[in-house]
DNA sequence: GAATATACGGGATGGCCGTCCCGTTTGTCG
DNA sequence: CGACAAACGGGACGGCCATCCCGTATATTC
């Protein structure tokens, strides 16, 4: 579970080898679209993260037929930054504390990047499976340490990795989104509540 | 604060009394709203509205000018109820059930009405200040009934209001809002989390 | 430096939806 | 019953946006 290869920019199966200005618009479009997505949402039309990018509409299009895949990209660099993350805490400790920093830290990604908060409160496109089909497999990462804490005793049994996702989304459905004392507020709030009941 | 109308349908200032047909489908249309709203939430279109109630799109835009005013007179319904249930909680239990119920309350109405949860989700227009000025004023009865069980030491000092919003639509942003064991986890959870850690 | 495939730009297209309008119908009142 | 205002229906309009297309420009290859 170490030796993978972290791929973060394979994208392009080399059938054919894609020509040099092609792979830089390919690229400022997906770096504009990350910010864009980050800063705005989903909501905002394809036209303005051309127009952004300085490039024209049919060259987004061209990259990224439709707007869910241009979404899927960018999502997918979010989420591989995230499985390392899981990947490093699951290492270095134990189950407890990896499943609620890991809780934390996806919350926090959320915070700053509000495309991918709206698309866990189901807002967007189902990009879950796309993940998973692209290596990068989030959901499994939680699901795999929320049942380790479960285990070692550290969150009620009875929870379920859809609870996990609805409360992650939770904190997320504050106003503002930016991360600050409000948002840890809410998230000590939520994991006070996950921990199991010592009696 | 036990002598209000409960104004459940008072709608229409007698400026002019109403033709007997534009009541009943006004009536319809209403009727017909709500359970569209609660059911497919907000996206659905108006002229769908219109075609199931049996009237012209025409009709509804003469009774409700915008989708928006639609909506608010439906949600107005579902809020009515809710500060009902709220004055009558506050009147006959302690500041700490009364609180905790009465977000029970707020998440079960939101889950039965999904058009309910997508407005506090912040997805929809803003109804909160129109239901205010309409003399239904929901989130002040929650401020209330949270200040109170905050001073009873039954809910964490820290938490604000928006805390408590957002974390109820955490509780409806799980996938099948139908109420249900899985609801009542996650309000669990949110509620143990809330309570004032007793060391 | 010429030839050619590749990529670009941005206008055109089509779908969706909220809102408005007007010719027609219907309730109301004398 | 007749006249008139009130209300109805649903088509027309306009805005928004994703996607597609094609004439033009440019990287690549020899």
């Amino acid at each position: 579970m170490a030796n993978k290869p972290t791929a973060t920019d394979a994208h392009q199966e080399p059938g054919r080898p894609l020509r040099a200005d092609a792979q830089r618009n390919r690229a400022r479009v997906l770096q504009v679209a990350s910010e864009v997505f980050a800063t705005e949402g989903l909501s905002v039309p394809v036209h303005e993260i051309a127009r952004r990018a300085g490039v024209g509409t049919g060259t987004v299009s061209r990259h990224f037929p439709t707007k869910e895949d241009l979404f899927a990209a960018v999502l997918l660099g979010w989420m591989v930054r995230l499985t390392d993350q899981a990947d490093a805490l699951a290492e270095t400790h134990d189950a407890e504390t990896a499943f609620f920093a890991f809780f934390a830290s996806v919350v926090h990604e959320g915070a700053t990047h509000r495309g991918l908060a709206e698309a866990l409160a189901g807002a967007g496109y189902d990009v879950e499976t796309a993940a998973v089909r692209a290596g990068c497999d989030v959901s499994g990462r939680l699901r795999t340490m929320l049942a380790s804490a479960q285990r070692a005793g550290a969150v009620r049994a009875d929870i379920t990795y859809p609870d996990v996702k609805a409360l992650m989304a939770g904190c997320l459905s504050r106003d503002g989104d930016a991360p600050g004392p409000a948002l840890d507020r809410l998230i000590t709030v939520v994991c006070e509540g996950l921990r199991a009941r010592p009696e």
